[in-house]
DNA sequence: CTGAAAGCGCTTACAG
DNA sequence: CTGAAAGCGCTTACAG
């Protein structure tokens, strides 16, 4: 069953592949006679006709699709819910996009190279060889963190810093004075969490507080409560806890149950991300929400603004992050 | 700048095109003199020379690319994982897996017609048009539900019916006699929701117990404390709940709290899924966890046994599905 | 061992 | 209003 091309068409139609194509990629152009228009779309209805997206790339020497790679490590409600509204946004746009899972174990050229996409979208930055390589070959690169607007491009983290000052500036508004951290243990996210944790820290510093007591915590209970223990032995004693994310917060809850406390009367517990669970753990997880859809429109306009060439880059999104209280703290 | 081609690189190192495709393609066939390998590979690289991936895939008529098309509803963890080994596994063949997040509001069509994929997965069915399109032009169709072992195509969900069941099962071993069944009131799972509370209805009516009580649950308290007052003050009372996956079980569980009953105790709970969240509830959640590495490895066998021509499956999983039983039964 | 040539399917100046 | 022709970058028989 061999494909169906445009000449195919052009004589099923009676007409020149030249015509075909005017019609088919609706070049308004060129006058065209509304029978002949008629007679070629019925013409590729009728035969199944799909132009070869290759030979068009070739052809055009740019593609229509955007590449978005996502991180090595696990990606929860939140990214998902991002990358819908970046479908969404650059859909309207005609831009498709496809994302890679980055698990995977082949070098970052493959990917691009079997895809020629118009621009690559990475939520953490790219090796400035593999950058250089994109660019030469046409496509335009830009990853998430670029939006922070960070005087060293280095720790582009500012945000993940914001996050930790947000809970524990929710904390100590609270009353508490000795806070504790819970550190995720996923070395995949490491970066993150040392953002989220120096954030913590500098919020206490600048407050004159003890600095905030670290703890790597595992995804069950027996690892979350010897972390409890730990603060609780502490002088001063722990009396609030930042996680990581809602996982680990969940986490945190867990083990303070496992350990007779009371949450938040014994000891308080703010998470991040707002997870669907985040609202029906017992009791309620504080947390700070992310501002997804926000997020998702203006990695949109940064791919847009990229691949409308030079020009003014779409303004940062003002607070993103806000602390949704429950019953937690 | 202009994009490198492979004539660049050949000028570069004084050969012609001929020999540096086959000096880059490896095509062990024809010999070519160490010295010219050399020369080309360094040219290649001081060029910074990638193959376009249009001209291949327009030459050869097929790409690397294996399109996965993700259900319009929201994917957890649960197909995140999958997606891993699927990736893992076919990278191993030299393909590349690229998911498109299916919320978008443009045709499938244009998906596939924009990215010429070898072979495209879906996780629920395609329209037959969709099928019959994507055929004509040459590309694998499959999809998850196709590995059902079912006499009848058109309710390709023995393994969602089979959820059910093992839910009732373990209720009905721990002595429930009346079960109630938490309904996701997310419109686009409805289909899977109904296989699974279908299952639970074949599974009570084989064992003479009444019919399961079905109500809708939010992934909210309010909602969830409503239903369980409705489980409560049915005759006979329900004493055991199947939810439709682990967040709702979550749900469900702040909802008795909620009620002020206790779990197991007064009213036993059981979820799907055993996202990280379930272990780490109040109490720890027992589920039933999908086996989803050996899906990943099955769907990979899937594609590749597609991709190799007419020929022998590969042979369907045994049990995919495992009851984990924690403390909420 | 290496090169000239054809052709994958498309779009688009250009010439009628 | 419509067609013949060129060319995007690649691979691969084929001829040296």
């Amino acid at each position: 069953m061999p494909r169906v091309t445009s000449s195919d068409v052009a004589r099923e139609s009676g007409v020149s592949r030249t015509t075909v194509s005017y019609v088919l990629t609706g070049k308004d152009g060129v006058a065209i006679s509304a029978a002949t228009r008629q007679r070629v779309h019925e013409a590729a209805v009728r035969l199944g006709y799909a132009p070869s997206a290759a030979a068009r790339t070739l052809r055009s020497g740019r593609s229509d699709l955007v590449l978005c790679i996502l991180p090595d490590w696990p990606i929860g409600p939140v990214i998902d819910t991002l990358l819908d509204h970046l479908v969404g946004e650059l859909a309207q746009r005609g831009l498709t996009v496809l994302v890679h899972h980055g698990r995977a174990p082949r070098p970052l050229s493959e990917l691009w190279r079997a895809v020629t996409p118009r621009a690559v979208l990475g939520f953490t930055p790219f090796a400035p060889d593999d950058v250089r390589a994109m660019r030469q070959a046409g496509i335009q690169v830009l990853d998430t963190t670029m939006a922070e607007d960070v005087p060293d491009p280095g720790v582009s983290s500012a945000s993940q810093t914001r996050i930790g000052r947000l809970q524990t500036q929710h904390l100590v508004s609270g009353g508490h004075r000795r806070i504790g951290y819970a550190v995720c243990t996923d070395p995949r996210v490491a970066h993150f969490g040392a953002d989220r944790l120096a954030g913590a820290r500098r919020e206490c510093a600048e407050r004159g507080l003890p600095e905030p007591l670290a703890q790597a915590v595992h995804l069950d209970v027996g690892s979350a409560a010897a972390a409890v223990r730990i603060w609780r032995a502490a002088r001063p004693a722990v009396t609030a806890v930042a996680a990581y994310n809602d996982e680990v917060a969940l986490a945190v809850l867990a083990g303070l149950r496992a350990e007779g406390l009371a949450t938040p009367d014994d000891v308080a517990v703010i998470g991040v991300d707002d997870i669907p669970a985040a609202r029906l753990a017992a009791p309620a997880l504080t947390t700070v929400s992310q501002g997804i859809q926000t997020q998702g429109r203006h990695h949109a306009a940064m791919v847009l603004a990229a691949l409308d060439g030079p020009g003014e880059l779409p303004p940062r999104p003002g607070d993103l992050h806000e602390v949704v209280v429950r019953d937690s703290t």
